[in-house]
DNA sequence: CGCTTTCTAGGTAGATCTGCGTAGACGCTC
DNA sequence: GAGCGTCTACGCAGATCTACCTAGAAAGCG
């Protein structure tokens, strides 16, 4: 069921790490876990759907410091932050920063778990357009500066002989760009081209 | 400077709400408050940006759950939960639920003050996306039931006699159609037609 | 030096779009 | 019944796009 989900612990204390270890793999994920942020920093390559789980106070990197190179690799994972010195001020702070819960330690397994499955199971929605994004933003990447030039105008209505007139250049010259381009993107139509446009500035938001 | 930012207060208890009022008045904020739930949900009118300070703890209708009426209402306007009853499960599931901010009573006025700031400022940037969304529905709901189905497939890069085909009428109708929804929509091209589809599907993400 | 890419430009032909006009059939409303 | 909006359909001319072709100049690479 769960086989193809993974849950990440980072925790330095080696009681909580190996007893979250226990009760994850009993419940069915694959379990990655972690002693410190810097071997977390490190060696952790998201692969499958995931949750990571982190305490907040950790030697040198600490949750929410965690938390932040996160938001700023990109990566898309839920985050619980399970920790015993929670207090309202920094749950407040994890939450703005992205995380998905705070949850004072000690919990019951049961509980754990399902916070976890809700967490998989919200991004889950939100994956799929982040995928759309960065996949619209990597062919617009083989685009030339030209073509992207080219491309901005089409997406705004532009005919061949406006741009022509616009950028200075013979109106042949806008047809090539624009038969390139869109054969270098695989498709068709501007207005193909205009999805690719508002997906790729829709992370901007 | 805040002359056209308001803040909305609803608190049962007196002291703290004529409190807020004076601080937030003498902030230049415009200030409307109310004592209870009801009040507010019968009351508030959202007018210009604005944001709410609502009370965990108040009789019938609390914090919680008159959070979730206002996401249900669809409005727009960014809460902070200001209360002395703070938990960090509460916290979480207020965050959750759509807060900005879970605050400590007391705070000190100015840190208060700058959260109110920050949360107007946070939700500004989100809103022109919402309002965008919101006119992009209303434009697409000028259009007769024929003239959807013309624009979705235009903006799926089908041409006049491919849309012929499939509709079973006449090209010469659907250029027709197409000519009509783009005047209707006050476009041009068929790359804003994209842009508005892309749009109004946006909120249902 | 060849090879590739990019940007530039042109030719030809057919398909399509755009903007103008007209018009019949149907249903709703005043 | 008259008026309005919708859906349907046609004609025509000019603009534009699409698809095929060639080709020179400049830059980068093995």
């Amino acid at each position: 069921m769960s086989g193809d989900q993974s849950v990440v612990i980072v925790d330095d204390d080696d009681f909580f790490r190996k007893a979250l270890e226990r009760v994850f793999h009993s419940a069915g994920f694959r379990v990655e876990s972690f002693a410190s942020a810097d071997a977390f920093l490190t060696g952790y390559i998201p692969k499958e759907e995931a949750c990571i789980i982190l305490d907040l106070r950790m030697p040198r990197i600490g949750g929410l410091e965690l938390l932040d190179r996160l938001k700023e690799r990109g990566i898309d994972v839920p985050v619980i932050i399970y920790t015993g010195n929670a207090d309202v001020p920094v749950t407040v702070q994890a939450m703005q920063a992205g995380a998905f819960a705070v949850v004072e330690k000690p919990l019951s397994s049961e509980l754990l778990i399902a916070r976890v499955r809700a967490a998989i199971a919200e991004t889950r929605a939100g994956r799929t357009r982040r995928i759309q994004v960065a996949a619209a933003r990597a062919k617009l990447g083989l685009l030339t500066e030209r073509e992207v030039e080219v491309a901005r105008h089409l997406t705004e209505g532009r005919s061949s002989p406006e741009m022509a007139a616009i950028l200075g250049i013979s109106s042949r010259t806008v047809d090539a760009h624009r038969v390139n381009l869109l054969r270098k993107l695989e498709i068709k139509s501007i207005a193909a081209l205009t999805r690719l446009f508002v997906l790729a500035e829709l992370g901007d938001s």
